[in-house]
DNA sequence: GGTTGACCCTGCCGTAGCGTCAACGTTTCT
DNA sequence: AGAAACGTTGACGCTACGGCAGGGTCAACC
């Protein structure tokens, strides 16, 4: 029996073979004087049960410990394994599925539709039209809710949703508009002290809480430093999107609520 | 921001950032005069969209394309392309894992428990000790059940049951003495036509049948090739394993069923 | 006896999504 | 000033083969 008729008979292809060859996991046959391999019914009994067991779902090296060892124990070890494998991907993709289905039950599926469906609603209830400096905050609220895990999201979600009463809305198109206007001025402009002010006298008290931490460098080191390296990025990264006079602006409010604890 | 500093924010190596440049996933930012990429939010936005859209299990191609036709309708396609896909994806897996339960509820896990439940009942009830003949038609009987559909396997098992009752395995037993008892002797031998005439006499009228139309050359071409080639492989395969006298044997039995019909 | 077609051989490249060096330059901390 | 921790490009590694290149072998047909 050639290597065609093998492959044949257990119905995979040659390459298939010799690739089982390569491995070790299927020994080689004699060769005949052109140099053919010759397979005997033994090489066809091995291969088709590595087949069935590769159709099983065990990796080729799995298999190849399955053959060596040989006495039921191990095959049986494996296989015990290799189900808890499979019944734990099978929860992922359930998994997977249901945060699909919940994204494809958002009716509207814009290009911003991939971050949560509570964020999705706070930025949609934020004002957005023509202000460069909304645009910048969407960003950074949608990239923080994408990066953090589902508690952080909620919090962050609690926390910007006083700022989508009526009330808040309509202070944040002004603000937004005088933070605009600041984009080409001078980090010493008198209308910058004033909106930091105005700004740090509406912040509600929560996000001012949430957001102070942040820039407290004085802290003793060792608590938390994973956590406030990350703030600090977050707190550089959005200073690297703003104008000297805007930067300014932000410092001042940090500053007045750290002096208002 | 440089290239830690981003990955780091969005939770992913230097590398897999690198990655994504070279497949034009996430476009290369500025270089500064040292060469260092220096990264703005707009890039972490992306990148975190590039990862949740993985997560959900999207191909780096697919994400490609969404990101770049990027106007809802495709990602919705692609979404529900992608759900479909996990779903069958858990149906095989539902399948294997009962597959694999069949398997570990048969309580004695030998070497060869690699075949069908079914046909495992049939090796565990027909003789196997010492005859290198039984130990051919045993490998033989694993092989064909491996390979066979479902269909085939149960067509092989209803063959095979007339053998394992009590009478005819007294008869199995000496016949393949016999058979054993030919290893070395001359196709002429005189017990040649003696145990063919016997072996043909005792086949089981429905397994003789099965057997007949693997040598019948002479049906007219063009109705069953595949099976015709399957079955004249199977023939030759175990022609291949016997001695010249053992496969003489058969020839005569093969005749004589020929004839009888 | 040349040709055709069906086989066989070895060996290398490609897949998806990065991990992991290597070999080198830059920044930052002490 | 030296070490540690960054950055750069480039190349190889992983699964389980598929596909191709560039050959050799063998049977049949004209």
């Amino acid at each position: 029996m050639r290597i065609g008729d093998l492959a044949a008979l257990v119905g995979v292809s040659t390459r298939t073979v010799r690739h089982y060859h390569h491995l070790g996991l299927l020994p080689e046959p004699v060769r005949l004087a052109n140099g053919y391999r010759e397979y005997r019914l033994r090489d066809a009994v091995i291969l088709a049960r590595i087949r069935r067991l590769a159709e099983l779902g065990l990796s080729l090296d799995e298999i190849r410990d399955v053959l060596a060892a040989d006495r039921g124990r191990e095959l049986r070890e494996v296989l015990l394994e290799l189900d808890a494998d499979l019944a734990k991907q099978q929860e992922a993709i359930g998994a997977r599925r249901d945060r699909l289905a919940t994204l494809l039950a958002e009716a509207d599926l814009r290009p911003d539709s991939t971050v949560s469906p509570d964020m999705a609603a706070v930025l949609r209830a934020l004002p957005a039209e023509g202000s460069r400096f909304a645009e910048i905050d969407r960003e950074l609220l949608a990239l923080v809710d994408s990066v953090a895990d589902p508690a952080g999201r909620a919090r962050m979600v609690d926390l910007m949703r006083p700022l989508t009463e009526p009330e808040a809305l309509a202070r944040g198109h002004a603000l937004y508009r005088r933070l605009d206007e600041l984009a080409d001025a001078d980090p010493g402009d008198p209308r910058v002290a004033v909106l930091a002010a105005d700004l740090a006298a509406h912040l509600p008290a929560e996000l001012a809480a949430a957001m102070l931490p942040d820039t407290d460098h004085a802290r003793p080191r060792g608590d938390g430093r994973a956590e406030e390296a990350d703030a600090m990025r977050w707190m550089k990264t959005l200073d690297a999107e703003l104008s000297p006079a805007q930067a300014e602006v932000f410092r001042l409010v940090m500053a007045t609520l750290r002096g208002r604890t």
